[in-house]
DNA sequence: CGGCAATCCGTGAACGCTCACGGGAGCGTT
DNA sequence: AACGCTCCCGTGAGCGTTCACGGATTGCCG
């Protein structure tokens, strides 16, 4: 085959120096205006484009960070993405994107190959800290939504207590007390949120409010939904794992004849954009997904540079209620 | 500032050549274990991270792919992006993701950076192939959704003539005679899908049908229901632009008290997962995203792989009627 | 006419790594 | 003892670019 077409065949077929070929390639000053563009055209003509390889190792500049996410079909991953993406523009740096499907095999093997392509990684892992620390060798890693143990590592926290004690208080003050949770099924222990909640009920000298699990999509919160209120017809609000799950439960809600808010108010987690499409539109405890990505991104920009860490406190993005339409 | 760690420092400190470590880190052949251990700590000790542009300079694998689209969060372009991820990952390659905020600004931004970072570029873009030709500079490029004059450029097509047609037949075959459409409006002229949809609704001797402007969202959408109705009360099925614009209408015509699809069907385009967490789910013209997002980076491929294009015919994906419960 | 800028261009070196090759040590075989 | 093989390891070269120089040419002034 043949060989790639170098600076110096470039310069070779203008009749300058590679050097000169520079200078017209990246208009630096010193270049008369005719030779320039004879390198030019002399370039075009042999369909030259520079090595990012050869560049990038003499200047020591470009910075491409890795973002590591479980599916970007699930809307909130698409936020947390595109909010990284805007991010990392504003900066000049360039993300790549990994998609592990949801599956841990893909997860390792994708860190596998992430090592050689980019200067830091970001996202959401599930593998433990030993793993990580090993297939990334030192390179500067910050973990979404997920606490780190090492100090070798950086997250970004997320909180939502305040925002479902704020969901609850809202539905109580509605008058309602026989308030249920669709939780997810996923994995193994219940989750934060579930305390979160459980939590919030207490205080307000509400018990035992019933669980069910959802699996993460909208029929799955569909029928979770119908299971949850076959066992206790008396319920009059649910909170959800999330809003995907809330939207299922709408979908279901309507379908038993129940009218949301009136018969049966909803509120999910996550306070995606989705929420507005859906009728009525979803009340949630929303997460600034836009920041969880930018503040992703920031870290890991100072940690390339050997800049300090940001503050903890900044590291941390909570929850607020959103009030829309469904409860 | 100190130096960058490099595969010397590392050999100094474990009393090896710069090959022996190299060896050790690639695990190659030809390297005793004991050293190799050695050589493995010492580079732990350093914090030695191998430089990706000094690797890939010397060996000329590995791919990565520019996507630039519009609007991540556009549930449409999440999709084709999710599509292309998985493709890329198949083969090994990497994908950096550009978000040009459908400003055109942007996009001539991200085409003037993304040239020194890939080897090839795929997406959806606004300029005309002048400037895109001058930005790229011989960079392979496919262009999706959109035909190419210059033989510079490769493209993958959509048809939605055929899906279109069906999806009228099938409101038709319903008994809809008074069937309006509401068209984006964003751009200039009047798109594809409208032409589309007049032909259709020609062939079945129904005629000038109302047409009405949607800004891209729902509330867009839901907008533009309401005025088409206003107009023309007598309209039993639209079929919109897009989902998003369906989504919209769905919501509109509840408010207005009218069933779906009892007395007003709804026929959407695009075909997104989204479709089915709205109540009743969307029946629409759908593309197979994945397949776009796939085709767009295997076409990359060959192109910077020198290889054959592929076929025209085989470029092209058609829409088909996807029908789930709004008609 | 000497001198001095200004303008333009070329030459070594370096960036950090891998590839191809060669060579020494140790062991067994003839 | 000479040879050959295996197992390790090191040395030169080269990947394609930019940076820091230094040199040549021209124009202008005193």
């Amino acid at each position: 085959m043949s060989r790639r077409v170098t600076i110096n065949d470039v310069a070779r077929v203008a009749g300058v120096s590679r050097q000169t070929v520079s200078r017209a390639l990246n208009d630096k000053g010193e270049i008369d205006a005719g030779t320039k563009q004879r390198v030019l055209d002399a370039a075009r003509e042999l369909g030259y484009r520079p090595s990012r390889f050869a560049r990038g190792l003499v200047r020591q500049d470009s910075t491409t960070i890795g973002l590591v996410i479980p599916d970007l079909l699930n809307p909130f991953f698409t936020e947390v993405a595109a909010g990284a993406l805007e991010a990392a523009r504003a900066r000049g740096w360039h993300v790549i994107v990994y998609d592990t499907a949801d599956s841990i095999t893909v997860e390792r093997g994708t860190l596998e190959v992430v090592v050689a392509q980019v200067d830091a990684v970001v996202g959401y892992f599930s593998l433990d800290e030993a793993e990580l620390d090993r297939h990334l060798g030192g390179m500067p890693a910050v973990l979404i939504g997920r606490d780190h143990r090492s100090p070798r590592f950086s997250s970004i926290r997320i909180d939502g207590e305040k925002g479902v004690h704020e969901a609850v208080d809202h539905l109580v003050a509605a008058g309602h007390r026989r308030i249920g949770m669709l939780d997810h099924a996923g994995r193994a222990e219940p989750s934060l949120r579930r305390d979160w909640f459980i939590d919030a009920m207490d205080e307000h000298g509400l018990h035992a409010p019933v669980v069910g699990n959802a699996v993460q999509s909208a029929d799955g919160g569909a029928e979770a939904l119908n299971e949850l209120l076959d066992q206790h017809p008396d319920l009059t609000a649910v909170f959800t794992y999330n809003d995907i799950i809330a939207m299922g439960a709408l979908k279901a809600a309507r379908r038993l004849g129940k009218a949301v808010p009136g018969d049966l108010a909803v509120v999910g987690f996550d306070g995606l954009q989705l929420g507005t499409v859906v009728d009525p539109a979803l009340t949630s405890v929303a997460l600034d997904t836009r920041r969880i990505g930018a503040l992703a991104i920031a870290q890991a920009g100072r940690l390339v540079a050997g800049e300090p860490s940001l503050p903890d406190e900044e590291l941390l993005v909570s929850a607020v209620l959103l009030v829309r339409e469904s409860a």
